[in-house]
DNA sequence: TGATATAATGTACAAAGTACACAATTCAGC
DNA sequence: GCTGAATTGTGTACTTTGTACATTATATCA
């Protein structure tokens, strides 16, 4: 153990040496709920080391663009979407995590709603997966989408982000059903409605569901302006 | 807004061209817990741009180094420390965060024992600030630390990692203390104690306080085998 | 018209959180 | 060795939240 009072670059003036410089990218852990199912949306590898594998969508960092912007960029290049949720969940720099050379990359979330999505796709080579049956994946993302998935659990439960997956009107079913696919578990479904409707982020839009082979239900929006008003009130409670 | 089928880092060989070379930092928020006052590890900067402000200890990225093991031995040289709570929080990306170039930084959370950390002080350069009187710090580290602080705060709540910043044995108004100060609350002190003893983490140490002028209390540690024993059952529950 | 699928609703009980007061122990100062 | 100051240690009543659980109603499909 050295104990330096050495040049660092936060105290001193300092060169930016060549060998210190990374190359960095974002990768896009793009989610989407479909049919009952949580997808992610991914692309298929051509680089021959993951022949065949599939990726998660990113691209490499730009000289004058900042992390946020160059995520946005991507989700909105590769998915014709501009307006989603979207949030960064943390950056892997393993040494030898890409084949071509020092890459470091910073994961974003995204959550989409796929009817949106499918209205202005374009590319094939994409492919929305079943988060539950992607098997191996090119360099680390595996470890990324394992990451960003107990992130967004997390997430949920925290913040009423979990209506960005849905359309903008949507049933209680739906919403359960969002949460269970996500959560992986159950809930009761009386419990369930009870305990959303108390957190009042719920607006009764007075619409019925169309073209359900059964008694149609209620449709919701999240109601952003009652969200507004409570989310000043930090929740505090230990729960370990 | 374009869409292309354009060669992508993730799904094309490509060459790591300069232009897409950059500087990346770690930066640590060295937060410890002191005579009552949370305080994070600060050092002035020396750049001309910022000089007299102070700044969060940080180093560049090493070219063969994980940035894990960056933030580990930024730990290690400043602090002599070596094993202590360390934890990725967010990477700052912005374009002209940095003068002397393109850098981007990774922010680290350490909690440290400041009485460990004492005893293996060198550097006088290095300051000990409480959290609640920073003013104006250099680059954006006044970004970083309010962020860091946010993540810590939710931290917390979510895992028993606030021991790190006590001694092995601590009594539990030292415990309540550490919270109410990162938390910013006032906690009922018989409901304290009941919710903390109820969650089995704490294990008597049958010693009592040394040295104080008042009733001693009952010192305790934190039972890491209970912990791993519990923690397995995810909490599951909407908190928004 | 009957079968199927799901919506909508309420109550009893258990668990967790909250508000709150008093006796006991140690030290410091006289 | 007595007194005051500071803080420990403890329990109960009440409120809020979570959980378990069954029946009737409404729409589609055959």
């Amino acid at each position: 153990m050295k104990e330096l009072a050495r040049p660092n670059i936060n105290t001193t003036p300092v060169e930016l040496m060549p060998d210190f410089q990374f190359a960095l990218s974002v990768d896009c852990v793009i989610f989407g709920y479909d049919e009952g199912v949580l997808k992610v949306l991914l692309i298929e590898s051509d680089l021959p080391a993951y022949k065949g594998q599939w990726s998660l969508l990113g691209d490499l960092l730009r000289p004058d663009e900042d992390l946020e912007e160059a995520s946005y960029r991507v989700l909105r290049e590769r998915t014709g979407l501009t307006d989603m949720f979207l949030e960064q969940v943390k950056t892997f720099g393993a040494v030898n995590r890409h084949p071509a050379g020092r890459v470091l990359t910073t994961a974003y979330i995204a959550l989409v709603n796929v009817k949106d999505y499918q209205l202005k796709k374009k590319e094939n080579a994409l492919q929305w997966k079943p988060v539950s049956e992607i098997q191996a994946m090119a360099f680390d993302h595996r470890l990324i989408l394992d990451t960003s998935l107990t992130v967004l659990q997390r997430k949920i439960q925290e913040e009423p982000i979990i209506f960005n997956l849905l359309e903008k009107k949507f049933s209680l079913r739906d919403l359960q059903h969002v949460f269970e696919q996500i959560l992986g578990v159950e809930f009761d479904r009386r419990n369930f409605r009870k305990k959303l409707f108390t957190t009042g982020l719920l607006m009764d839009e007075n619409e019925m569901e169309q073209q359900v082979r059964h008694r149609p239900g209620r449709l919701y929006s999240f109601n952003q302006k009652a969200y507004e008003q409570i989310k000043r009130k930090t929740f505090v409670g230990l729960q370990f």
